[in-house]
DNA sequence: ATCGCTTTTGCAAGCGTGTGCAAATGCTGC
DNA sequence: GCAGCATTTGCACACGCTTGCAAAAGCGAT
């Protein structure tokens, strides 16, 4: 153990003959220091390998620099990307990023928040569950700001960041008809997430609009195999459906492996597929899969922008964004 | 603006009506308190909402209970599949996690690992990029412990976790030729990784034993489009090989499906292929390939149980894990 | 009640930083 | 030289917490 310890402005203050608020100065941008002292400090702390100490200084500017991603399913490709984007962007902002993994319990939204709490992190932003009301006005009440991305519910305060799924749902619905297709189903998961539902409700209802019926499954998880489940499910009904829309793209990749693979059918001579997330499997040419492409970069940059806004508080702020409908080769025509 | 500040450990003690040490040693495991005291200030706090600091408690006790973990293309399966495993295992361990991403610039290892000492971070784990050397010496000397996961080098001090490369690249070698082949080739990235370039010469150095030549082809990153601009350079040539082993499992898949649309070659019956990394789209079965097991967990295990040890700093401490070969159908015969 | 012992409790001194305030310094124009 | 002003510097306090130390309290036995 060298236990030598962090060295401390103090220190780097003897070294370079100067105060320790002189040295605090120098690292504080904005502060009054003459270009004279500066050097020397920056000398000092550079021969001593001065850092200055963000716990400290976190303590007393009462505003810790770090935000808080809360997200299950890291491994996910959806996930990691935005994780990416994300990581970026606050690095961008001169924030870090503090990762918690909400994939085991329940209230391990509720566990996280609180870890973010105890670290005094600045902001939190929450890609999956929904954390119970109390905490999320604690961090309200304690000028922690809070981004939701795509699980819009109605608590006030947090800035809420949600795609146009209704939408895009409908714009889907049209392309299959528009591709010579009667026969529509939805594949879905049991997760019920708002989004999801979202997908589901609206493509119904614009199918409903063109007359037509959905046959909709839901399985498991939104992950490959229970695409392949909805498949099992979907293609040994009497009547298969000659389109699917799947409520991400990890469920379509599955489906379209089940389709092909063990039924046997033609992607999109038989059964045209569409997904949604865009992600990089997506456009692997094994799939071609037309889907939506989830805008992670700027759901990104609205989150962090909105985080290290000195006007933000404004009352019920949410940002709707636009999914662009990414046309490959799962879907006849186009 | 609420402003209301974080209730602070003064206010729970007069709500308790105890002393601020009192309150102190109720979250403090291992501290010396009575039962009584001990509810009473759960409760204040409790109604009060009140969370320690971890800020100040890491100022104390010069523990801040942060790891660092530094990671480039955080998108991409296997790093986010280990990105979870990590997680995981620190949040297990009453670590928590600080993600630091390094995708822009060259020196940002550098950078991170900075930040890391910024925040005094207990320890950082670096999944990608060579840090410099002045820059580790600075965290080790600082009491801060280092993991480098697949990226040996010669440096004292941190716990280095490394796969048996070469010897994988061998057995794949091995179960090449039993299937029949005998034009060998090798796909790899021109990132130059370690590990990387220990799978390759671990392949040409088997084959060569066997009295065999390797195509060797290099291009990119490690990702799924330079498996296909390794296909093309490949399958062009004057003599095709039959056996290729990827690098890694994304450029297997870029190759496989480069072979098959672009090549209209059959896998596995005109040219057999292994990748590396089971990521999960190794075992769709668009793939089906076989390829060599990463063991993430098992290496997330490792570094984190290290971490925490009361008893590290054992000199030159280097694990190396095992990837186990798992068998789909890119290969004949099996 | 007194003693000896163990447990609990409060005091106060830090940890490394930012910053208001007043003193000190530098600069400009007479 | 000096007055007038802007800039820089140092002091000292605060931030919220932990912890060594000594005083206080509990407790069982005499």
């Amino acid at each position: 153990m060298s236990q030598k310890l962090f060295v401390s402005a103090q220190e780097v203050a003897e070294k370079a003959g100067v105060s320790r608020s002189a040295v605090s100065r120098t690292f504080t941008s904005g502060a009054s220091v003459s270009p004279k002292t500066r050097q020397k400090v920056l000398d000092a702390a550079d021969a001593l390998g001065y850092h200055v100490n963000h716990l400290a200084r976190g303590l007393m500017r009462n505003e810790s620099g770090i935000v808080c991603l809360i997200v299950s399913e890291i491994g996910t490709p959806y996930r990691s990307a935005l994780l990416r984007a994300l990581t970026q962007q606050l690095q961008n902002s001169g924030k870090v990023a503090m990762l918690i993994n909400t994939d085991r319990s329940d209230g391990s939204a509720d566990l996280a928040l609180r870890q973010a709490i105890r670290y005094r992190a600045d902001a939190s932003i929450i890609l999956s569950g929904l954390p119970d009301k109390s905490i999320t006005d604690l961090c309200l009440k304690n000028g922690q700001r809070l981004v939701l991305i795509n699980r819009d519910d109605d608590r006030e305060g947090p800035l809420k960041i949600n795609l146009d799924d209704a939408d895009a749902a409908a714009r889907i619905a049209t392309a299959f008809v528009r591709a010579g297709c009667s026969k529509l189903a939805f594949a879905n998961s049991q997760a019920g997430t708002p989004s999801l539902m979202a997908r589901e409700h609206g493509f119904v209802a614009a199918a409903k609009a063109m007359g037509l019926d959905v046959m909709v499954e839901r399985f498991g998880h939104t992950g490959y195999e229970s695409g392949r489940a909805v498949a099992q499910q979907l293609l040994t009904r009497k009547e298969r459906p000659d389109a699917v829309f799947c409520a991400t793209d990890l469920l379509a990749c599955g489906f379209m492996d089940a389709a092909r693979h063990q039924f046997s059918m033609s992607v999109p001579d038989q059964i045209c597929v569409a997904g949604f997330d865009d992600i990089e499997q997506a456009s692997w040419s094994s799939y071609g899969l037309t889907t939506f492409a989830q805008p992670v970069d700027m759901t990104a940059r609205e989150a962090v922008s909105w985080l290290v806004s000195e006007t933000a508080e404004s009352e019920n702020h949410t940002v709707r964004l636009h999914a662009d409908l990414v046309w490959r080769t799962s879907i006849r025509g186009g």
